[in-house]
DNA sequence: CCTGTTCGATAAATCGATTTATCACAAGGG
DNA sequence: CCCTTGTGATAAATCGATTTATCGAACAGG
């Protein structure tokens, strides 16, 4: 059973093959009422639907879209990005293309050729952390950059809003009355490490207080590397040392949980903690719930491919978007205790967890 | 600068279209090597790319495969299914269209409308866990199953082997000299975890071991679930409690290892512990890292899309593929404490923390 | 000189749709 | 009776490739 095709419609419904395209498409035009009815009956009766092959060699378009990206795979936050580019073309009537080119170059360019071959209508170019990136050569003019930025212009991009966020994590902890608050850094990402402490600048003079560069520690994105980074924040003079900390990002913040429950101390009562990313299965799975920075991948997916379509009308041809981060309220932020108070409430905690 | 088309090389080389066609698709035929070499350097300086939709409309075969997924986004095992499917596309000359339908089966048929309207070579059906699903209608035949085999058979399927992995988990844990080994089970996935509790029984039959009942609980598959599980174990009178648990999955695990800690329970010295799913950013992030089965998604994903594209030979037309689960050892794995030295040990573990 | 073969290349049909230009017919007006 | 106008439908061109069937020239043999 192949295929039913146009000319089979026509020839059930004994009308020609104009005529069918005609009612199919719903084309202004003198069909009478009484040959559409037949027509689609004839339609439904054969199970036509028209090859979107032979549609896009005539009409020049395709209804598709690609989405080369450098890993979609190994990260997590990737399936978001994805959903969100995904449900908007999908509700604008197009497919998407998926090329996942592992971070290699000579993968990349043959992707875009393959996408050109297509004859895809839109281009997304995606990169799974907020970077400045050379664009490929021959991307076509129109594609859209997701969380990264072509390093000279000349498309338009979108990206998380890492300076607010930064900014958003750090009032969370100004407001519940920290004064004293560290910024876990690293240096492996920094675009995002130099907003987010761009934001935490921001905000510490905003409300006054002094910022103290022993405060500010770096570490690896990993669990291992916050935990590194906090324990050198120990080394301080007991009342030199924060009463909150901004972490990177939520792997950070694990290792300073980590190391915060081996040393007996409670979060958030005797350390608030922030982190970012809001990465599932951990972030809200931590004991207590983190409190973090959502990145909003679906969102900035959705953005991007409604803006590579057509959709979204975005005046600039070349501007980069700033995608809001959301702040997540969970239980690791507290206020400071007090320093008197501080010795007991730890024995307390000790005592308690002999029972 | 529009896209150049077969014309314009032959225009350029001075030859007729057909024998550009010819020459780039290197048919065999009677071309001299002198026009050969005149119409791949006439492609060349236009830059001509044939135009895959012209093609597959004359040739009926597009290249292109669709995936439908049921979630790809909202679980990070998506990535690696997805990027093994991509790879081995991409290896034979594919392109890969990815429509995730949130699970929802209307988005699924209009998903399955519009990939047959594309005319794809073939159809990739793929679940985010192992289960048994009605194959939708509409599914072309030849369509592969992938992480979950179809209700009524008619296709070809590529799962996990739980109950091998199950019983590798536990084969670990016998190896390590534990004979009181507890399975933390859930009821949230019933495929895999009644597999996964067949390899249990074969472990401890294989090695002489009573069953307990009493060892074998369960909880929602999350950490939460795993701790709430594993506190009803501690319920047990001390000399009945188990001295390892295999746990349904990672998250599970985590749990078990928040109520250990909180405990003082050293793993592995105290209790050993093994996961399942060996999910990045979890398993190889705990204190101590965490022993586990790791799910073969890239594999599979690579399997399916090989038999779809028929590249890989599989004989029978109506037969589910079980993909190996390699243990991933690290160190939650140990021998099981001596009886009498359980007290001492315990509280030797809680004086180190109060240093 | 005619015929048959080989070599090199091409004209034209084809895939399945869309779209432009045209056609047949009926009704109405002068 | 002829011409115009309006209505309903269609013939044919087109998109850009592949593929089949054919063609002309050169050359060899009788």
């Amino acid at each position: 059973m192949a295929r039913a095709r146009i000319s089979d419609v026509a020839a059930a419904a004994g009308v020609s093959v104009t005529t069918v395209s005609l009612v199919m498409n719903d084309v202004e035009s003198r069909i009478s009422e009484e040959t559409r009815r037949r027509v689609r009956a004839a339609a439904q009766a054969v199970g036509y639907a028209p090859s979107s092959v032979a549609r896009g060699l005539r009409t020049q378009q395709t209804r598709t879209v690609g989405l080369i990206s450098d890993q979609i795979a190994t990260t997590p936050f990737a399936g978001d990005m994805l959903a969100g580019a995904q449900d908007a073309a999908r509700e604008n009537g197009h497919l998407v293309f998926l090329i996942d080119t592992g971070g290699d170059s000579a993968i990349e360019a043959d992707a875009i050729r393959a996408l050109t071959a297509q004859q895809v209508d839109a281009l997304i170019y995606a990169c799974m952390w907020h970077q400045v990136v050379p664009a490929p050569t021959g991307l076509p003019a129109g594609a859209v950059f997701l969380d990264c930025r072509p390093e000279n212009g000349g498309f338009r991009s979108v990206v998380p809003d890492d300076r607010a966020g930064g900014a958003a994590a750090v009032r969370e902890l100004v407001a519940a009355g920290h004064r004293r608050i560290a910024y876990i850094d690293t240096d492996d990402n920094p675009i995002a490490s130099t907003l987010r402490h761009e934001g935490y600048l921001e905000v510490l003079a905003e409300a006054g207080i002094p910022v103290d560069p022993a405060l500010h520690v770096h570490g690896e994105t990993t669990a291992r590397g916050g935990r590194a980074a906090f324990e050198r924040l120990l080394d301080l003079p007991e009342d030199q040392r924060p009463t909150a900390i901004f972490c990177f990002n939520d792997r950070m913040a694990v290792g300073v949980y980590i190391a915060a429950h081996r040393l007996g101390l409670d979060i958030p009562r005797d350390l608030s903690i922030v982190g970012y990313d809001d990465q599932q299965l951990i972030a809200a799975e931590q004991d207590p719930p983190l409190t973090t920075i959502a990145l909003p991948h679906y969102d900035m997916g959705r953005w991007a491919m409604e803006v590579a379509l057509g959709v979204r009308a975005e005046g600039d041809e070349d501007a980069t978007h700033l995608m809001k981060c959301p702040v997540v309220r969970r239980d690791s932020v507290g206020p400071p205790p007090a320093q008197v108070a501080k010795p007991n409430r730890r024995r307390a905690s000790l005592t308690e967890r002999l029972l």
